[in-house]
DNA sequence: AGCTTCCTACGACGGCCGTGGTAGGATCTA
DNA sequence: TAGATCCTACCACGGCCGTCGTAGGAAGCT
């Protein structure tokens, strides 16, 4: 028991810039900053060095590292897995409902969020087996 | 349909601690910057012109307001209800997650957050009536 | 070799946030 | 009324974040 819960040593903590960047990283495997400043949807599309300068902090925060060298490209590649960092997200966010997902839940049912076929098909994906966290919607 | 979703009309975006002091004002109705302090968990009782400079920030949100004075002192009542303004922090945070609940409900259920339990729980309450939105918890 | 292009390293800035200090006016109390 | 207290208004500061500019070195093209 206790293989999911235990060992969650405290992720990195991204902000929505860092996590839209990771989430190219992630898809593309490893890549240079032109490749994800490529990628990124070009309704977010800030200059080469912003995208660079993000690099370099999560870099810094330890959630990509260097793997080699292409000309003279640094090619990075995520150290911290996509599940672990949403994970550090979600854990800081629950703080604001007590640490619990409950209440959470019980908000977004209210507001009308969260449907009972939602409850139903969360259940079966439950009761099932898991497959790997689901990603934000990709464009 | 489209009872729920069209008239939200994006309440004010508050950080962690205005919603803590946010929270105390909600509880007592109405308080001065004094009231506020003091009813604050003690773990996170800062200065009092931290809560001063606060609940003036929230002033300037238009998330409280002055009613009257009670000796020199402001007397403030908040002008955007909890939920509203839970509303508006759950929807920032849905857009991590592509803007629907569905990932993140997955992700918790995944990590082990969610239980079968809550969710039968939860569907005991959307099936029944609701009541107002849960507060996160009390210390 | 020389020019153009690409990339890196680094600095900067403004906004937001948590934090609290200071000055000075308003109240209360003896 | 004089002193102690309380409260307000305002300023400051450092950290984080999104944003980008600049300088200069490395690669590629002709």
């Amino acid at each position: 028991m206790g293989k999911t819960l235990k060992s969650a040593r405290k992720s990195v903590k991204l902000t929505r810039f860092e996590l839209e960047v990771m989430e190219e990283l992630w898809k593309l495997g490893r890549g240079s900053v032109r490749e994800v400043l490529e990628v990124l949807p070009s309704r977010r599309r800030p200059a080469y060095t912003t995208v660079q300068t993000i690099v370099r902090r999560l870099e810094e925060k330890g959630a990509v590292r260097r793997i080699k060298k292409i000309g003279n490209a640094h090619i990075y590649q995520p150290t911290v897995s996509r599940s672990a960092a949403y994970r550090r997200l979600v854990d800081d966010f629950l703080d604001f409902f007590g640490g619990s997902a409950r209440p959470l839940m019980a908000h977004l049912a209210e507001s009308g969020r969260l449907s009972l076929e939602d409850l139903h098909e969360l259940e079966e994906l439950l009761a099932a087996d898991p497959d790997p966290v689901a990603p934000p919607a990709d464009e």
